[in-house]
DNA sequence: TCACTCTATAGACACCGTGTCGAGTAGATC
DNA sequence: GATCTACTCGACACGGTGTCTATAGAGTGA
């Protein structure tokens, strides 16, 4: 996690700080980022709007300060995560997927005013791209591992396997977060991803 | 495709119409929507900006515009595609991805700007989602039909298997046109989307 | 106690893109 | 030739962003 803003690291003002990101997760729960203007996130941590820009440079660099907390946060919990995909394939690969699915239900906000604004911040883009790359390599891993130890079939590369699956995960839960007309069931995305990985990964069609 | 723009429809003008949206599909191909400002749109046409207005009410009424020819080209083809999936299922399943997979090449610089903009503009966001349900209806209905006949094994309530797998698309057709980081290759994305889709709904684990 | 320094704060300003309004032009039709 | 209407543009107002400058206030050392 990287220094975001432009303050030094100093003890008094980091209250203010955190008040800005506290009251901006808040406040995004509500509305979408670019319908949010600086002035609001400034008034809801009680500054002034160009006192904002004291914190931080733009809304951009603020949402990397708060995406920054929520990738570390999938990241440890992923690598607390036991790697035993001998046993019981599913159970574990359901439990890799149930991690991104609990990080993403609890900070729904900030992930998916991440996934807007990447398409306009290259910033935000390289952060997000370089977290779901962790991801990709992690799966792709597994998936050869698995092929190797003849748990799994061959066919597609395990790496466009993984960047594909990793996509899904991503656009799903963000509809189904996002609470977009067109998505799963919040009770039922974790069996539907996890199912749709299983079945890709060692399925085999009958002829 | 409804009337979109303010004019009334008539015999001259509609070339302008038409430069605008041929000029606006080129300049997107180049940067995104929100890079381009009204003023280049309209001076890609060859009139004044507050002449745009004349024409249509916001940036966002004119992809609008654009994106109905796309939606309907891929509608019109989806339409006249074979529905036997008696035969070879896998074979008749690649069609019909492959239809999604051409027309978003084609027109990707619409699509992906589509993608971008429907989480700023509610009429974007109904349009592009009346699509996607009836993409989904047409998976649904047939995922059931093969269940019916035996042909593949049930589980995931077949909605929500479409859903899902058309959002996979989704995100992984415009990762993969929007030449993202992390994409499949464009030679491969066919194959990779249409071996998920087969092994998801055929697909039965060994145990 | 008195400067001095450095963090922290806000008001004022300039800039850019959007959308509106009203005035004006050109070509067709009577 | 009058007029009607589609069409065109310049000028304006607005809202959000980012910068600059002045200054308040807390801590520090002589």
């Amino acid at each position: 996690m990287t220094q975001r803003g432009r303050r030094t690291a100093r003890i008094s003002g980091d209250d203010r700080q955190d008040a800005i990101l506290s009251a901006a997760e808040r406040l995004l729960t509500a509305r979408s980022l670019d319908d949010i203007s600086i002035e609001e996130f400034a008034h809801g941590a009680g500054i002034s709007r160009s006192n904002f820009y004291f914190y931080f440079r733009s809304k951009d660099e603020m949402l990397l300060a708060l995406l920054d907390r929520v990738i570390a946060e999938v990241n440890h919990r992923v690598a607390s995560l036991p790697r035993d995909f001998g046993r019981d394939p599913a159970e574990a690969w359901r439990q890799s997927i149930g991690v991104f699915v609990e990080v993403f239900s609890e900070h729904r906000a900030v992930s998916t005013a991440a996934i807007t604004a990447r398409v306009r911040s290259p910033e935000v883009l390289a952060l997000w791209t370089e977290a779901m790359q962790t991801w990709v390599d992690y799966s792709t891993e597994i998936i050869t591992a698995e092929r190797a130890r003849g748990a799994a079939p061959d066919g597609i590369a395990s790496a466009d396997l993984a960047v594909t699956l990793n996509l899904m995960n991503e656009r799903v839960l963000s509809a189904t977060f996002g609470s977009e007309k067109l998505a799963v069931n919040q009770d039922a995305v974790l069996d539907v991803l996890a199912t749709i990985w299983v079945r890709t990964i060692y399925g085999v069609v009958p002829t």
